[in-house]
DNA sequence: CGGTCTTGGTTCAACTTTGAAACAAACCTA
DNA sequence: TAGGTTTGTTTCAAAGTTGAACCAAGACCG
């Protein structure tokens, strides 16, 4: 097929969202860089081991709830875990897996860091929409995020690297 | 004032938004790496010339239209000059200015990485929206865009160190 | 069991990004 | 026009990311 070149309506919300997105992250990393030291990743990983029974999680599963690939995750978690805020602990059930535990010192620092980053959140994105368009905006990228379930939806259609694993979260 | 966190609906559409942002673009990294050699970034490096008077624009004014550093564009630029796609020119108006130029391999390059780029948008972006939708993404970002107009609206309320410069295109 | 395939994580080298510093050329301004 | 400031760009080291390769340790199967 002949390709479908973008309607001027798409290429104007393509460039829109292209340009905001890096603002945005860009500004959300800076913001957690000065304020606590790093990036805004970073910040994502302490904040989902705050929110999982006993603050702990298995390499694979964080990697996954972050859309990350391990690898990234492992060098993150080695930085993390040298500044004291995450520990790695060995899975029992299974002598493969590694478990990161938030630490007192690491859930302090994300309490620190919390209200910035959200206020940061909301003078970049939520200040400046609607109701209505908060309710877009999530509809928009939950459509967006399912076309990942499963499938690639890009690239090589076949090879997918990152298949979803069973839920056995051995905590 | 004590911190306003985020609303139930405001914290679905953030991370909502933050999966898949960050999914989209992996995938656009992905798919461009494998067909054109390069990330999405140094596609738009090659797409704005193109689209430039003459296929040429000064470092800076082309940082601006990405929204990237000028450091991270030099490096980029550096890269892709030695690939061949893109040429460095003096500025004879200004003698500190350098050009980019796309060169014709450069085009050539870009032309042939479209279609598949374009159809990568579409399968990740597009097909998945209504048209409705496609106009509300739009309106969203060019709101949240909005933001960064002069002042910084992040971190550190005073020192932006990127400021606009006289349009003089020196072309 | 013994062999093989899969899975969970890490490692390593190549590449990219970041932010501060360094330069050099324009631009004032007294 | 000398001296100081701003602007355009690059450089450099530190930090982060990528993808392939590697190493166990589970799972399966005959």
């Amino acid at each position: 097929m002949t390709t479908r070149w973008l309607t001027p309506e798409e290429q104007r919300a393509w460039r829109a969202y292209i340009a905001s997105v890096a603002l945005v992250e860009d500004a959300l990393d800076r913001q957690l860089q000065q304020e606590a030291g790093m990036p805004h990743l970073y910040y994502s990983i302490l904040a989902s081991l705050s929110e999982a029974p006993e603050r702990r999680l298995r390499m694979t599963d964080l990697a996954e709830r972050l859309k990350i690939t391990r690898s990234r995750l492992t060098y993150a978690v080695t930085r993390l875990e040298k500044d004291g805020l995450v520990r790695r602990e060995d899975c029992r059930w299974d002598k493969r897996g590694s478990i990161a535990t938030l630490t007192d010192e690491g859930m302090r620092v994300l309490e620190r860091a919390a209200p910035g980053h959200v206020e940061t959140v909301r003078a970049l994105l939520f200040d400046r929409l609607t109701p209505e368009q908060v309710g877009q905006l999530e509809e928009i990228f939950t459509a967006v995020g399912e076309g990942f379930q499963g499938d690639s939806a890009h690239a090589t259609p076949e090879d997918v690297p990152w298949r979803r694993r069973s839920p056995k979260s051995c905590s």
